[in-house]
DNA sequence: TTGACAGACGATAATAATTATCGTCTCCTG
DNA sequence: CAGGAGACGATAATTATTATCGTCTGTCAA
């Protein structure tokens, strides 16, 4: 897995026109064979035990890093903030990549869901909660990344 | 609305055996009357001008004695920390609502999606992420509310 | 090889968001 | 009217995350 591993990790650095140094290498394998969603503090742990001398500061700023290079993903593109949930009716999320807003659409608006039950793994569902990922109408000009709109809402 | 929403309120909180105060009740009005999600800043600067003496203190307790009493809800169920999505195929997450632990679940695991495209409103969707809530196979046994097992994921 | 620069690192300070603590106040109950 | 429970507000404390800064390393030109 090194060999091709770290090929693939040097082809996604250049692609992405970033550098590769030890600790990024490290950082990747470790968040590749990590399974389900650590906390940065667990990742830290984790790449310590190769290198010992990691701070916690490089392993946010490299995580921050492959997130904005598109590398990774997070997991939520909420706000860092708590936000409650009035709206009573069955509904979901229509979450804007551009300007970060939300805003509700009724669950009937957007077609139909899958019911409550079992699901393969023994997980029983009982209920789901979807986020559009997209452009809300005014951010629809701006070409990605553009970070200007302020349409918070 | 005073009337009518006053009652509601007092119903509820007679329902979930909380107090009735003046500061809950302007809380819980500004939160049903504002539109979106606002965070607890917003919240706070609102209710500030009816109860200019109110601190941020009793604006964060409240709310999350709301969620706590299920008279609200969090938008997000994740995590409260940055969580990154190592996970290159599409998939959604199965996260439990007893021990807050997420899993993924491979999007044909979970049944046909609606498509890419424009949605009422103007809003373009570019990709949909499901959140589906309910009980991991281990914590189907506890009843509502206990949160001892510590299947972090 | 040397000199110099860019970018990366680690330590640590600084912010931001949230929660806990604590003394005081208020309202109900007896 | 006294006593107690719970609510408030001020503020300290935590937690999570980001910024700053001095140092170090690897690369490229001379």
């Amino acid at each position: 897995m090194t060999q091709v591993e770290a090929k693939e990790f040097r082809e996604l650095c250049a692609a992405c026109g970033i550098a590769v140094t030890h600790q990024r290498q490290v950082l990747f394998e470790v968040l590749k064979s990590t399974p389900g969603h650590p906390s940065p503090e667990e990742v830290y742990s984790s790449v310590k035990k190769q290198i010992p001398s990691i701070s916690l500061a490089t392993v946010y700023k490299n995580i921050r890093l492959f997130l904005n290079s598109g590398i990774f993903r997070e997991v939520s593109l909420h706000h860092g903030s708590l936000r409650v949930e009035m709206n009573r009716r069955p509904h979901h999320h229509l979450v804007c990549t551009v300007c970060k807003s939300i805003s509700d659409i009724d669950e009937e608006e957007l077609g139909p869901m899958r019911s409550p039950g079992k699901l393969p793994g023994g997980f029983f569902a009982e209920r789901f909660s979807i986020d559009v990922l997209g452009r809300c109408a005014a951010c629809q000009q701006i070409p990605p990344d553009g970070d200007e709109p302020d349409d918070l809402n």
